[in-house]
DNA sequence: ATAATTTTGTACTTAATGGTATTTAATAGG
DNA sequence: CCTATTAAATACCATTAAGTACAAAATTAT
């Protein structure tokens, strides 16, 4: 069979940037709260139409399932490259600790976590976000469980912490981490705090 | 001086129950989240009038404040008593694990911490009330810092620590272990990781 | 040209929000 | 009984929310 010719399509062309319009959401619902923008303001931050938005996402749960797919493919990336990289675990947990004390302000990213925001706001929000919020922790928590498991493996972590109670602690004292960044501790405080919590795993 | 007699006041007798209002307001921002519920809401929820509702916390911002004030009266001197009860480090820190693991439907009281929710969505409450969660995280902390101060010199905890580090990484904790509480997680996983996180301490 | 097709934004709807002006009800004192 | 005083709720306000009907604009095909 012949590969179809690239199809001229018919009618106006399109011009409306949906990456251009998740990237606004989310930096918007990671700044300010994934509860606390309205898809209004979003649109006038975005600077597109109501219609606009609607017709690419269908309501407010598509935007905001979109953005948290985003979220994931962009950011939480990085936190999976530590888990994959075949390193001594005492070296994912500094990795860890390296990616939280990051200087979000000069890569112009807001603090914290938006997974992490999203969780904690999901009764209000919609089903599919809730759906995405879901897929995207069991992700994130196998990708975990595999790096725990292989520390096991190598002798690095002991065998008396089930894989899965390492795998939410870890996450969780990340998570502890972020929003202690955003109360305002500096870095030698948050490293100190990951330091007695990593403490405990060994 | 003479003591003034009891004044019988003029007019219409009061019979806006303040106190009745406030619990329904707590119960409601704890069980659905501080900024998923309305004034109207709240209203119909305790059957008051809204201008008699204004009329007696002025704004919103009112209204949750007076709720977080209660709040630590009524709920967090449970936490407060742990802190002050002059008892080994280790009964204080498995106070607190009970504490979390404490069968919250049986008393008929919503999951997690009505602080800790307050503070995850501070950007969007008021002046008040964000005086008011600064005020009794402040109180909080300065107990828990008496409680590790005393465990020190006692002899019951490093001194390799700084208090106020500890006493930070101790709330994390617990409020970490509610997330989770509330995220499902039964109370084996919950106990086994208060006791990780404990151990960095030791 | 003009018709067909597709994308676009203006302008709208309905419902809810925080907040209040105003009237009504209930009491005490003269 | 009438007035002053206090407390109550009805009914309203402006604003904003999420979501949409519809006509104008921009292109290709005829």
């Amino acid at each position: 069979m012949q590969d179809a010719l690239p199809r001229i399509p018919l009618g106006r062309p399109k011009t409306l940037d949906r990456d251009h319009i998740i990237k606004v959401a989310m930096e918007s619902y990671w700044r300010d709260g994934p509860t606390a923008v309205s898809v209004n303001e979003i649109c006038r931050r975005a600077d597109v139409s109501k219609p606009g938005l609607y017709r690419e996402f269908g309501n407010e749960d598509g935007l905001r399932s979109a953005v948290v797919q985003t979220y994931e493919l962009v950011i939480l990336s990085q936190l999976y490259q530590i888990f994959e990289d075949d390193q001594p675990f005492d070296d994912v947990l500094a990795a860890l600790t390296d990616l939280v004390l990051q200087d979000r302000q000069k890569i112009d990213l807001p603090q914290g976590c938006l997974l992490q925001k999203m969780r904690g706001c999901r009764k209000e929000l919609g089903p599919k976000t809730n759906d995405v919020i879901d897929t995207t922790s069991i992700g994130t928590q196998s990708r975990l469980k595999d790096c725990v498991e292989r520390a096991k493996h190598n002798g690095q972590l002991s065998e008396d912490i089930s894989t899965k109670t390492a795998a939410i602690y870890i996450d969780a004292q990340v998570s502890s981490a972020f929003l202690l960044q955003e109360a305002g501790l500096n870095k030698t405080q948050i490293s100190e705090f990951l330091n007695i919590a990593f403490k405990g795993l060994k």
